[in-house]
Parts: C-alpha cells; structure tokens; sequence
DNA sequence: GCCAACGTTGGC
DNA sequence: GCCAACGTTGGC
C-alpha cells in the first residue's frame, strides 16, 4: 500500500501520510481512505483479509521504497470520506445506500530501521515480476509470496 | 462501444 | 518540473 509521506494536496488541503503518521495514531491504526482508482478499490474490497500482512510504501518523495510492515486489522468497509460534501476526497457519486469506494484498516506491525528504497528492488532478479517494479503506478497493488518472503530476508 | 482528448501518477 | 504510462471522460 501506498502512502505519500511528503506531498499531497488534494482541494487546498494536506492529505499527506507517511509511517510516522500511521505510528502517531492511536493503536498505530488507521483506515485507508481516498482510494479513487477501481482496481486498488477492489482489492480492498474484495481480496485483503483479517491478518493479512501489508508493505506499507512511500511514494511520490525523495526516497520511494518500502518502510514498514503493517497488517490488515478491518476488512473492506464503504469510505465514507466520499460521502461528505467538505472532504477532499468527496465522491457526489458515492452515497450511502450504494458506496462506490471502499477501504479497510490496517495496523503497523514494524517500522523498518531504514527504508528499502524501489531503486534497491528494482535490482534483484527475483523482484523482476513485482507489481511495483513492473507497472509501478498503482495505489493498492498484491504481493506475491515469494516476493513478500525475500523482501522479509532482507530485512 | 470506439477512441481522442484530457487528467493523474510517480520516478527521475 | 518533465514526461511516460496509465486511467477516465464524453462525443459520436
């Protein structure tokens, strides 16, 4: 999953989020809302499970890689920053009785001593396939395995 | 339902 | 700030 730790500005407003926010909160939970994008929405939705493990990301900043281990602590529930007219990732196509937007909770299980940055990533043959090294642009974006084990060897 | 125009993402 | 890759929109 992706966060941006540094910059961004949606309507006027800093929505900006990096582990260290996620660590501030309380329980070190929060919900991942203001996904806009169908595909990240389903996974969310449809695939993330209690438990499941997260590789929580920084994106769009100096140094793009991986900084922690999160968790899924809530499965996929309706975002309902959507809903609220005043919220920077108001929907007016979203509502209540049919959410169009999802989002689960997730808990960060570890902050790593240092961020594995994408350019390191990008290096190892055994990544090659990696939703994150292959397309890159996704918010929400599945691991494999065998990709989540070596990433955790690195470590 | 096609596809051109436009908007966004995100590494560099 | 650039720009390539990807996503969305809307006229036809």
């Amino acid at each position: 999953m992706k966060s941006e730790p540094e910059t961004r500005i949606v309507k006027g407003k800093d929505v900006s989020f990096g582990i260290t926010d996620l660590q501030a909160m309380e329980n070190s939970t929060s919900q991942w809302d203001g996904v806009r994008n169908y595909k990240a929405r389903n996974y969310m939705r449809d695939e993330m499970k209690l438990g499941d493990k997260v590789l929580f990301y920084h994106s769009n900043c100096k140094v793009p890689g991986i900084a922690g281990i999160a968790t899924v602590v809530r499965e996929g529930y309706p975002d309902y920053t959507a809903f609220d007219p005043g919220h920077p990732y108001y929907d007016p196509k979203s509502n209540q009785d049919t959410p169009k937007w999802f989002m689960v909770d997730i808990k960060l299980e570890k902050k790593l001593d240092r961020v594995l940055p994408l350019s390191e990533l990008k290096q190892y043959r055994e990544l090659r396939e990696m939703v994150l090294v292959k397309q890159g642009r996704l918010s929400v974006q599945p691991v494999r395995q065998s990709e989540y084990n070596f990433i955790m060897a690195l470590l």
